[in-house]
DNA sequence: CATCATGATTGACAATTGTCAATCATGCCC
DNA sequence: GGGCATGATTGACAATTGTCAATCATGATG
C-alpha cells in the first residue's frame, strides 16, 4: 500500500519510542510537534499495525491435555485455554487466542485461506492489526445470500483488512438449489480460477460445524432441519467449509455435498498449515471426524473440549488416531 | 525451554494486559497481586520476549534510494536508514533496523546462519528478545583465537539467546597456519558435520568485510598489514564469513583462502534468504563485489552507502547488474 | 533456634501517558 | 471573499504506570 506523508511521522514516531525506547516527551521534541500529537500518533501506530504488540501463545501450549491431544492425534500443535477462564469475558477467550495464533503462524508473502463460522467472524474480531507484506486471503467456500451477519466474504475481507492483506473473495453461493447449476458454476472460469488457487495456500483457517439444531448450517438457512436429519441418519458427523464429512473424515456422498461450491477437501489437506479452532462442545464429534480426515494440523480449543477430547483418548480404542502406534 | 511456575504468572499479567486490554490494577485484582508486582512482570515479559513489541520497518523500504538499489542489483528488498538520523546516535541506527529486519525474517522452526563483525555483533546488541520455537542459530565461521570482543561464537551465542534459540557453535580456529592442517581439520567428523549442516540454513545474516587498514580482519589479527595489500593487489575486494572475494565475487585463489575454516561461499549462497548489513562507507566495494557473487538478497544500509550506490548506478555500466536488463 | 542473606512483594509517590474540549488550519461551496 | 465543515493539533488535566525504599517470606547456616 501506498505510504502518505502523515504515515511518515507516524511510523518516525513509533520508531523512536518503541524501538529506540524514548519518551513521549523526547519524540515530540525531535519531531517537533506536541505530546498530545506523539500519544495520538502512537496509538494509530497500534491500531494500523505500524506497531506490533503481541503476547506469545506458548503459555497454552504448555498444558498437559494439550501436548496428550498433539501426542494422541498427531496434531503439530495444540492450544488449549485454560478452565479458569482468565478474563470477565470467557467466551472471548477461544477466538483470542486463535487470532494469536493465527498471526503467528502466518509469513510473508503467504497465501491463507479461510472459511467461515461463528467462531472464526469472532476471530477476525479479535485480531489485532499487523502489517504483514505480500499477504493474499483468500475465501475458502461459496457465500451465504441470506443477510445473515457471518458471511464467507465477510470473514475474508475482516482479516486481510487486519493483516494488511489482499482479499480474495468468490461470489457463488455456497449452496445451490441443483448439483447440475453447482457443476456448471463451478467451471465458469472466475470461480474455477479462485478454487485452484486454493491449491497454493501455505495457511488454512476453519472451525468445523456440528450438526444440531442450532449449528451453523440450520441457522444461515443452508439446510432445513430435516434434511440435516436425514444427512446425520447417513451418517454426517460434520462439516468442514460447508461440506458434510463422515466420522472417517471422507466427504459424504450425498445430494446436498453436490450442490456446494466450496474448496475441494483435497485441496484443503494439501495445504501445509491447517488451523483448525472449536469452541463448544458439541464440536467434540466434528472435531475427531477432521481428525481422522486429516484435515487438522493445528488446533487450539476449550478447556471443556480438550477435556472431552482426553476423555476419548482414555477411552482407547475410539479414536482413528488410537489406529496410529 | 521449561516453563517455571513463576512465568505462568507474568504470562497471564502480560496475556491479560497486552492482549486483552486490561488495565494494571485490573489485572491485579484479577490475578490477587499487588499492582506494584503486575507492573514488574510486565516488566519482565517484554524483557523475555514473552511480548513482542515490533516496529514496522517498512517505512525505509519505501525510501526511492532503497527501491531503485533493489532494481538495480535484482535485490528482494532493501531498507535504507533515514539521513537526518532520527536519534541521538546514528551509529546505532544501521544496527537497530537490521535487528528488527532480521527478526521480521526468521519464522519459527528455521535455521539461521550467523557471521560475525562489528556491525553483526552490534545488531545483537540491538535485538530485542523474541520468543521463537524451534529455531537453531548456527556459526558460519571458525572462531579467532584472540581475545578480541567481537568473537563469531558470541554473536552467534547471543544471537541465539536474543530470539530463544539453540545455539550451534565450532570451535576451530578462523585461519590456520598452513593449508594442510586447515584441510585435515575441515575433515574432522565434528567440523564436517557443522560445515554441512550450514546447507540447510533458511537465513544467513552477514556483513562484507572491507580491506582497509582499520579493517576487521587486520583488527582481528587475521591478517597482516602486508599480507593484505598482497592480496589486494591479487585482487581480493571484499570479505565474506571470513573469506577473500574477488570484484566478481569469486572466491580469491589465495593460500590465505586454503588456510581458512568458514561455510563454503557456495553453502551460502544456496541460503535463500541473504541478509547483508554495511554501514561504513569503506564497505561499498566490498558490497559491489557480494552482489556480483549473488551472496545477497536482502540488504540493510547507512544513507551515505545508499547514496554511493545509486552513483555507482547512475555511472551506468560499471555494475554486474546493469548487465540485467 | 536465632541470624542472616536473598529475593519477592508491596504501598506510596513521582513520572509518564491518555483524553478531550478548545483552537487552528484547510479546503469547499455559495 | 465569507461562511462553514472537516480534520489536525494542542494545552491542561486526569488517569495510568514506573519506581523504590520498606517489608515480608524463604531457606541456608552457625
Amino acid at each position: 500500500m501506498a505510504v502518505r506523508a502523515t504515515d511518515q511521522i507516524i511510523h518516525k514516531a513509533a520508531w523512536l519510542y518503541y524501538t529506540h525506547g524514548l519518551r513521549q516527551d523526547e519524540v515530540a521534541r525531535r519531531l517537533e510537534i506536541s505530546r498530545a500529537s506523539v500519544a495520538l500518533y502512537l496509538r494509530k501506530a497500534r491500531e494500523n499495525g505500524i506497531v506490533n504488540i503481541s503476547t506469545s501463545t506458548h503459555l497454552f501450549r504448555q498444558d498437559v491435555t494439550a501436548r496428550r491431544i498433539e501426542d494422541a492425534f498427531g496434531l503439530e500443535a495444540v492450544w488449549i485455554v485454560g478452565r479458569e477462564g482468565l478474563t470477565a469475558d470467557p467466551a472471548g477467550e477461544v477466538p483470542t487466542l486463535a487470532a494469536n495464533v493465527f498471526l503467528e503462524m502466518i509469513g510473508n508473502g503467504e497465501r491463507v485461506g479461510v472459511a467461515w463460522g461463528r467462531t472464526v467472524y469472532a476471530m477476525a474480531d479479535a485480531m489485532s492489526y499487523a502489517d504483514f507484506e505480500g499477504v493474499t486471503v483468500v475465501q475458502l467456500c461459496g457465500n451465504l445470500g441470506a443477510p445473515y451477519s457471518y458471511r464467507p466474504d465477510q470473514c475474508t475481507m475482516e482479516i486481510a483488512r487486519r493483516v494488511n492483506a489482499k482479499g480474495l473473495n468468490f461470489y457463488a453461493p455456497l449452496v445451490l438449489s441443483s448439483d447440475r447449476l453447482a457443476r456448471e458454476l463451478r467451471a465458469e472460469p472466475v470461480i474455477r480460477e479462485q478454487l485452484d488457487s486454493i491449491d497454493a495456500c501455505d495457511l488454512a483457517l476453519f472451525s468445523v460445524g456440528s450438526l444440531d439444531a442450532d449449528s451453523h448450517v440450520i441457522k444461515c438457512g443452508a439446510l432445513t432441519l430435516d434434511e440435516l436429519s436425514a444427512l446425520k441418519r447417513n451418517g454426517a458427523r460434520g462439516v468442514i467449509a460447508g461440506q458434510m464429512i463422515a466420522a472417517d473424515g471422507a466427504l459424504l456422498s450425498c445430494d446436498y455435498n453436490r450442490r456446494v461450491i466450496s474448496a475441494d477437501l483435497a485441496s484443503i489437506r494439501a495445504i501445509p498449515k491447517r488451523l483448525v479452532v472449536a469452541q463448544e462442545e458439541a464440536k467434540v464429534a466434528p472435531l475427531l471426524a477432521a481428525f481422522a480426515g486429516g484435515f487438522c494440523t493445528h488446533l487450539v480449543a476449550s478447556a471443556a473440549i480438550g477435556e472431552r477430547l482426553l476423555e476419548h483418548i482414555e477411552a482407547g480404542t475410539g479414536g482413528p488416531a488410537a489406529a496410529k502406534p
